[in-house]
RNA sequence: GCGUCCGUGGCUCAGUUGGAUAGAGCAUCGGGCUUCGAACCCGAGGGUCGCAGGUUCGAGUCCUGCCGGGCGCACCA
């Protein structure tokens, strides 16, 4: 159990209030129907302010009470009431029954002493810090995101994966488990031939010649040249033009040399394979240094295929497997409208599914997890139902600790992104065009004042969190449509919007101390000093973002067990605006004594909120913007 | 056809897992910088939550059926 005296949550403290209560009321009395924990989950700010800052439903007691909800609200209001007068509970100061809610005013000063201190010194999402941190072990969650394909650009899609799959390994570390942060690169295929074929037979020795950097793009380009010139030639011969049905032959027939020569470890093709490979890994790894992103460990396809292909004909032998026209599949009956799930062409070569087999086994044998998590596009649902489904049938326990995040895609407005077809935004273009757009827009009236490193490294700052939010902010089941020009209007609801909260707010403790505002320490510590500088705090901006605090941690263990972090964006933007509103309404340096100590207490409590749930995306927070 | 997701102000989306009078951003109109930073704040207009039933004290939320749209349906990854 946690130490309650580091336990900062409003609304637990609450809980605690009502809980006896809820035990004595109960027909018979005895235990209360709800614990603290579920009691505080219930509390919620009701619609109206006026009627008070937090609301228990009474609904859920109504069996427990052998009443309506009206009536429990009534009676435990009365039975709170002499306590109340007593000043004994709080940080209640009131309990007024409307209809089935019975809503609580509070004490602010008390509310703000217990929740304030510690969330200024950064403990709101700290292990064991944390409200009802239990004993359990940790469990060890694999997270794998990205698998970007070598040799193929690295566009505003991809974005969304690394994105999304970054947040979740950080929620899901700040609730508690052990996270093993994963990358699955796609390194094999026909992808890989077809750019191979074009780079070996297409180009010239000068043509070859890779540029000084961004090569992995590049590389990306000459696939799609490859890739367009093929689909044209199909479509020609389809058409019945004799010379691009001999040319499609010809290229199809070399590029499945290349694949063999490849399976094959022909020398001197493997070695063009590795360089080219290593190419657009480079610029992988450049592009996730950018954003933030580090991974625990990579996996590359290229070291699953065999297996997989080993592990097919040993279930074959079993009977698990079975030959249907030459391949090599499953029927896994449940998945009723597709119950066939391929696992080997008719050629006896491998496919995704089969690497797949492959690459769950050795997660589960060599890091020897818990639970394990693909975040991969929801095209891919039925996929994994099957992957599931059919490591369950080879005797695998960990299936069922296995879960796909599926989220929608992200389109042009002109329709669906296609790296094939070329219709697409490289990351590259993004990153650039919202770098230079805030340099330009926000930053150039600092320049002579800062340093010019310092406006870079700021002006990347505000790009990433604008990209990420932009990510982010939305639920995973919708589906975005990437307009530029509406990701570089930087107001309202977005990334910059949040990171400005941050630095406006950090600008008031800077201003603060320069004519020697400082926040006491002693403030800090939850004594005497504390309650004292709370005390004064009492406008309506100032409880509303009280409040709202209460609930960064609660949102934040949500978020990751719900798996979206979309939830976390919409807290953090009510937060900034909540802080916004105090801002313009209750001036901070021009204060003094108590009042001044509670508001640069709020400040550094919302500051150190802010930047820790916008760690928790993965964006970055400037102490100046 | 089967499966799956989406449908909420003009546009883009939230909606605390079934709770009180459905909220934001953008856009439009109006107001606020001589005071800690205007990437901001305040106000106004704009909604039968796709349609029809059902479940119950109570439905944007759950169930059924329709309508409209996206995506997936074996030798690509």
């Amino acid at each position: 159990m946690a130490d309650s005296s580091l336990d900062h949550s409003i609304a637990r403290a609450v809980a605690r209030q009502l809980h006896p209560l809820l035990g004595a009321l109960a027909q018979p009395p005895g235990e209360s129907p709800l614990s603290v924990g579920e009691i505080a989950e219930l509390l919620a700010p009701p619609p109206n302010r006026d009627l008070g800052d937090l609301a228990f439903p009474c609904f859920k007691l109504a069996r427990a009470f052998r009443k309506g909800p009206p009536l429990i609200a009534k009676a435990i209001a009365e039975a709170l009431e002499p306590r109340l007068a007593a000043g004994e509970a709080p940080p209640v100061a009131a309990a007024t029954p409307t209809g089935p809610y019975l809503n609580l005013r509070l004490d602010l000063g008390q509310a703000a002493a217990l929740l304030l201190p510690g969330a200024a010194r950064g403990e709101l999402l700290e292990p064991g810090k944390r409200p009802a941190e239990g004993d359990e072990a940790k469990p060890r969650v694999m997270i794998e995101y990205s698998q970007p394909n070598t040799h193929k650009a690295f566009h505003v899609g991809h974005m969304r994966n690394l994105c999304l799959g970054d947040a979740l390994v950080r929620l899901l570390r700040a609730d508690g488990s052990e996270v093993i942060a994963a990358n699955y690169f796609g390194d094999v295929g026909a992808h890989i031939a077809k750019c191979l074929w074009w780079y070996l037979d297409r180009l010239d020795d000068a043509g070859r010649q890779p540029p000084g950097d961004h090569r992995g793009e590049w590389l990306g380009k000459i696939y799609t040249r490859a890739h367009n010139q093929l689909a044209q030639w199909e479509e020609e011969a389809k058409a019945g033009d004799d010379g691009a049905a001999y040319w499609l032959a010809e290229a199809k027939a070399r590029t499945t040399e290349i694949l063999l020569k490849l399976e094959h470890r022909d020398p001197e093709l493997t070695a063009i394979w590795e360089q080219t490979r290593q190419w657009s890994l480079d610029e992988f790894a450049e592009i996730y240094r950018w954003c933030g992103v580090s991974f625990d460990h990579l996996f590359y396809e290229s070291e699953v295929d065999g297996e997989g292909l080993r592990m097919v004909e040993e279930y074959l032998e079993r009977g698990l497997f079975v030959v249907s026209e030459g391949a090599v599949g499953i029927f896994n009956e449940e998945i009723k409208h597709m119950p066939f799930f391929l696992l080997r062409k008719g050629d006896g070569t491998s496919l995704y599914s089969t690497k797949d087999l492959a690459l769950a086994r050795l997660k589960f044998e060599k890091f020897a997890i818990d639970r394990s998590i693909y975040v991969v596009d929801v095209r891919q649902s039925d996929h994994f139902r099957h992957v599931f489904r059919t490591l369950e049938k080879m005797g695998f326990p960990q299936a069922s600790a296995c879960e796909h995040v599926g989220y929608e895609m992200v389109e042009l407005p002109e329709g669906p992104m296609s790296g094939r077809k070329g219709t697409v935004i490289l990351f590259r273009a993004l990153r650039e065009r919202m770098t230079d757009h805030v340099r330009s827009a926000y930053l150039e009236r600092f320049r002579g004042e800062w340093s010019d490193e310092a406006i870079d490294e700021t002006a990347a700052s505000v790009a990433l969190g604008a990209i990420k939010y932009g990510m982010l902010a939305r639920d995973i089941n919708q589906k975005i449509v990437f307009d530029m020009d509406a990701w570089l209007d930087l107001e309202g609801n977005t990334g910059p919007y949040l990171q400005y909260v941050h630095a406006r707010a950090s600008s008031i403790l800077r201003k603060c101390a320069e004519v020697g505002k400082e926040l006491d320490p002693a403030v800090l510590l939850g004594g005497e000093a504390t309650s004292a500088a709370t005390a004064a705090l009492g406008e309506d901006q100032e409880r509303e973002l009280i409040l709202l605090l209460d609930t960064l941690w609660p949102t934040v263990h949500n978020a990751a067990q719900t798996l979206r972090p979309s939830s976390l964006c919409t807290y953090l933007y009510n937060l900034a605006k909540a802080f916004n509103r105090f801002n313009q309404a209750c001036p901070v340096k021009p204060s003094e004594g108590a009042l001044l100590q509670g508001r640069l207490l709020l400040v550094s409590a919302v500051i150190r909120g802010l930047a820790q749930g916008l760690d928790l995306l993965g964006i970055p927070a400037p102490d100046r913007m």
